[in-house]
DNA sequence: TGCAGAATAGCACGACCGTTCGTACACCCA
DNA sequence: TGGGTGTACGAACGGTCGTGCTATTCTGCA
């Protein structure tokens, strides 16, 4: 996405969208900080909802995957874009998307622990182990909805998550 | 990557690397082309040494992960790329990522099909599900190499991997 | 009502993009 | 010897990018 392009999209003239933020690195990093707004609101609120332990970490996961498309972001998800795009690009974009990236896994890592605590999971389950896998399904899932249009990427994710769950021991009640 | 800075990289002007390919999406194509010629030789010719069945899967998969930096493409995988930045690019770079791609899965998918005519798998394993959560890990891989840096990318792999050859009934001994 | 300050617009800049054009050199075959 | 052909070049095109500089318009408070 350009300035230009994006003024054009809001009715705003390029300079006086520009005048808001100082750069485009910040502006990307401000559209970032947009899009993990919005997936606080479209994925981890929601989630929240839902009692403490597996049942959690299965919401959380379920609502992690395509909620891009759920949200409205029409170029997917932006730290997943990210992630392949900015390998070696420097700059505060990247690290923008690095502390994101690593704020969400924390989040993650934490909901699979209360997991581990409550006996939902095996106790010698490897926490960052299970949430690099889940990385794995994500970006699967995505590149498979959204490059290759599969309609069978929602259940072949659903079936790789509960398989790497009940690997870890998950209680079949929750799955 | 540009012409430009192509035509810097090899020497030549840029009109005179133009003129060798008569369009930028030629010359994609044609990098992509290179790029999977590259994988051929790293990747399907060394693990086609190895015996049938799930020895050469394992190679396969073994071969496939990170074979971008030992092939020494310095921008990584360029599919993996394009799955991420060519989600809505209709042209011929798309539909040439797509094809490559197409023709890889079907490569696995045909090498899992012989594992498991030789009783390596489960009979019931589903080997397009198996397919893509190989293509899931492929990709945690590549993203925990090249934007996080992991040291532990190759490890988190190679556990994911054994862990879902497990799952489909892998003979232990070939682990 | 008037005015300060913010918000927005207009415009021009330098850089780089992909692409085209005319041209110069080297080679092969008549 | 001469002309066709392939390969490379420099220069330039129109376009778009990010980014400043300078107006203008809007807004809220004295």
């Amino acid at each position: 996405m350009t300035i230009g392009r994006l003024a054009e999209a809001t009715g705003l003239s390029k300079s006086g969208l520009f005048a808001h933020f100082k750069s485009r690195e910040a502006l990307e990093v401000a559209l970032l900080e947009e899009a993990a707004r919005l997936a606080d609101k479209h994925v981890v609120e929601p989630a929240m909802r839902n009692p403490e332990g597996l049942p959690r970490l299965m919401a959380l996961v379920g609502l992690w995957f395509g909620w891009s498309a759920r949200a409205g972001l029409r170029g997917g998800c932006p730290i997943a874009a990210a992630l392949f795009e900015l390998d070696d690009a420097p700059g505060m974009v990247r690290d923008a998307v690095a502390a994101l990236d690593a704020k969400w896994r924390t989040l993650l890592r934490d909901h699979v622990q209360q997991a581990l605590d409550l006996g939902h999971l095996h106790a010698q389950t490897d926490r960052d182990q299970l949430v690099w896998e889940l990385g794995g399904i994500y970006l699967a899932h995505h590149s498979s909805m959204r490059f290759h249009r599969d309609p069978q990427a929602d259940q072949r994710a659903q079936f790789a998550l509960i398989a790497l769950l009940q690997r870890c021991g998950a209680d079949p009640v929750h799955l």
